[in-house]
DNA sequence: ATGGCAATGTTTCATTGA
């Protein structure tokens, strides 16, 4: 789909791209599953946390068959990131960074890449595990430095996607009461979500009215997924001067219903990016 | 108040996730 955009004098082409974000819990397991996911949502741009994969045993091989390029920074066990690029419409990567320069950390969970004429910055926040332990603490300085980092306005504008962690509100908790305080909702989590909020991030699902009771985690236990037991703490935020681009954002619970699933559900955002925004856009 | 499910490597249990 195209269509025309008036900027100054000169008419350029504007080109829908879809970009998403999926906790797969294993790329190891979740492999057929992100394959045929790619199959059904052929999306430009997939970002991936908990890969769980040694970088030697990415299925780089597997995926660039099916058409992506991915950039990845994975480690034996926990974390590990990936950012798959539709190779007919985006291309390769470019620009790939894994880390965050402001906070040396051994944990892969950032990984970012210029694509389309966007910063793409994939993010696997830390879980925090409870409020008041050693790896709670980690959580918000780790966020703190994100915030940090994200604070020198970058060219180009940033899309900052992945697994936060964090319900921002009530209404992504299925029982706010029994979630009040506890990890993953406590007020220090959101007050950071809110400084990515005041950086000028946009949260790119609550431009659109949406579904009530949406989510995109359910735990494994006690039938959550059935009971639509769940959070919503999978986020695609954009800059600013990207807002007016975003023509959709949908969390897609279908994988959740499969087989052997990953608890999380992908989310998938559509920009309609301007002529001299998709430079890298083919086809 | 507790555990419940899933994946991994340290593998027949412990650790972590959310």
């Amino acid at each position: 789909m195209r269509e025309a955009v008036i900027l100054g004098a000169t008419r350029l082409p504007a080109q829908a791209m879809q970009i998403a974000t999926w906790n797969v819990n294993s790329l190891r397991v979740r492999l057929p599953h992100v394959i045929d996911w790619l199959r059904a949502n052929p999306v430009d741009i997939l970002c991936l946390q908990e890969t769980k994969l040694r970088d030697e045993h990415f299925p780089h091989a597997a995926l660039a068959a099916l058409g992506y390029e991915s950039a990845f920074a994975g480690q034996p066990t926990y974390n590990g990131v990936a950012i798959l690029a539709r190779r007919d419409t985006v291309g390769v990567p470019s620009s790939v960074s894994v880390g965050n320069p402001l906070f040396p950390d051994e944990q892969k969970r950032l990984i970012s890449a210029d694509l389309a004429g966007l910063r793409v910055v994939n993010a696997y926040f830390p879980n925090g595990q409870a409020v008041g332990t050693d790896k709670y603490a980690y959580k918000l300085r780790w966020i703190d430095a994100l915030v940090d980092w994200l604070a020198t306005p970058a060219t180009p504008p940033v899309v900052l996607l992945g697994d936060f962690n964090i319900a921002p509100e009530d209404r992504d908790v299925h029982d706010p009461n029994a979630w009040e305080g506890q990890v993953l909702c406590s007020a220090p989590e959101r007050e950071r979500f809110a400084n990515l909020i005041a950086l000028g991030f946009v949260d790119a699902f609550r431009l659109f009215e949406q579904p009530p009771k949406a989510y995109s985690w359910w735990d494994y236990r006690q039938l959550a997924f059935r009971r639509n037991a769940g959070l919503r703490i999978d986020h695609i935020l954009v800059s600013p001067a990207l807002a007016p681009s975003v023509r959709g954002c949908r969390i897609d619970r279908k994988p959740r219903k499969r087989e052997q699933p990953s608890d999380h559900a992908p989310v998938i955002a559509e920009l309609m990016l301007a002529g001299n925004e998709a430079g890298a856009v083919r086809g």
